[in-house]
DNA sequence: GCTTGACCCTCACGCGACGTCAGCCCGCAG
DNA sequence: CTGCGGGCTGACGTCGCGTGAGGGTCAAGC
């Protein structure tokens, strides 16, 4: 049954045996992990009977997911192979979700790229109507094309597809409506009603669209008062609107220390 | 709102505002996937506006796990993006069934090293019957110990756990059923059942224990004829058994070509 | 004008587990 | 004696940077 050569296989044999290639005992050998107690007198490799049981310990670590130098460890008698299975099991879960999420993000690309992206501004005009048309995309482009702010909204925008502008536009609407309430309930730009709608709005964009700072945050509501179309914008919504909205986001960023 | 330095950012500017390291950045210009248009006279790298453009790509093109290179034709504009997209998708669902695996794979060990695994052969005993006795391991260690079926038997019955063995005995219990149905029924060795059943048999012990050939599996289908220990078992379950399935096991060796 | 500290630069090795030559040796069959 | 199918030992490549080492640059404060 057994072709009884000695009892001693050569590496060829044993790699067939263990499904592994010659490379990975030689590397084994190399690192100290399996050394074979005997070598032919030409310098053969000669794998015993006990060399063959700690390579199939070996095996079944590395199908684990384990590291050649944990192995070693765990051979050495060292450390709690229970523990050691457990860390292994919470970085392998981990790396699932990751996995996941890659998985969603790449479902996304694929439907942004088939065509489910807003066909040029159509879509977004039927959605924030007519304030946004080519000749706003223009200026915009025009003002903040060469600022880091807009290369990066421009990326992360790129691959949105209409539902994702769908709840963009969910969100800012929620905002707005939170900034309306606080104005007409009388509440003072100060009260924690409109420092809480500054902060949502700022979250809103450094969510949706770039990183902002509360200076940054700032200076974008310095805009919506100096600028008229933003200030028609927030006017149309209720009067005395944009100042109230940019004075909440200045002492939203002051109750930041 | 924009610093305005004359639209050039320095590595430590364009790094933060993309949230890579500066080292990633040398990295892609050392590569040539994101060389900054213009330096210093100082050496200083400085990026313009279109290099955070494209740099926006490749951060995005990154998130999705494309690799350097992939990214690079991408940019260059060979290749089709959704394509790319595609087999991204394809090979991170391959590694995530591969984890998903590997996660079970530790619960399983997990399970057996917290003492779910049978106690010394206590529960095997209750499975097998007495057949299945200390000195009967003991000979087969002395037999067959210094033989790489017998390693890769040990390597792979050390994990399994009580549930494993109640499978195993089921899929045994299957498999000799057959043999008995086959002989019963007045059918020969050489018929589609008894092959069959031979070919079943093999299976299980090469899905449970070890590697098993054809050829391997006919010096088993011997054994059993000349050991009487397996005689007897096989002959418990029906007079005439060991040697049918010796029969059957060398018509299903033949029957593969 | 000088020092300080924060940045920037260019090498160049390290990582993890082998894959993959390259150049050479061994043993056996014809 | 000559192949041919192994086995041997270097040693570099992989992938995307991390991490120093060793040394300039720049704006600010003294």
């Amino acid at each position: 049954m057994t072709e009884t050569t000695q009892d001693l296989l050569t590496v060829g044999q044993v790699a067939e045996t263990f499904a592994v290639t010659v490379r990975t005992l030689h590397h084994y050998d190399e690192i100290g992990l399996l050394t074979p107690r005997e070598r032919s007198y030409a310098g053969y490799r000669l794998y015993t009977a006990s060399d063959l049981e700690r390579l199939a310990t070996i095996v079944v670590y590395r199908r684990l997911g384990f590291g050649l130098e944990e192995i070693a460890e765990l051979l050495a008698g060292e450390g709690d192979l229970v523990e050691h299975l457990r860390r292994q099991r919470a970085a392998v879960t981990t790396r699932l979700t990751e996995l996941r999420e890659l998985v969603t993000a790449l479902d996304h690309a694929l439907e942004a790229e088939m065509g489910n992206r807003p066909a040029t501004t159509e879509e977004l005009k039927d959605l924030f109507g007519d304030g946004f048309d080519e000749s706003y995309a223009a200026e915009a482009q025009e003002r903040w094309g060469d600022t880091p702010a807009w290369t990066q909204s421009q990326a992360r925008t790129a691959t949105y597809i209409k539902a994702d502008w769908e709840s963009v536009k969910a969100e800012m609407d929620a905002v707005n409506a939170a900034f309306v309430a606080a104005l007409e309930s009388g509440e003072p730009p100060t009260s924690a009603a409109a420092m809480d709608a500054a902060e949502a709005h700022r979250r809103h964009i450094n969510d949706r669209f770039y990183d902002v700072s509360y200076s940054m945050h700032q200076g974008l509501g310095e805009m919506y008062v100096t600028d008229a179309r933003f200030t028609q914008t927030y006017e149309d919504l209720a009067p005395g609107l944009a100042a109230y909205v940019k004075a909440a986001i200045d002492a939203n960023a002051a109750r930041q220390q």
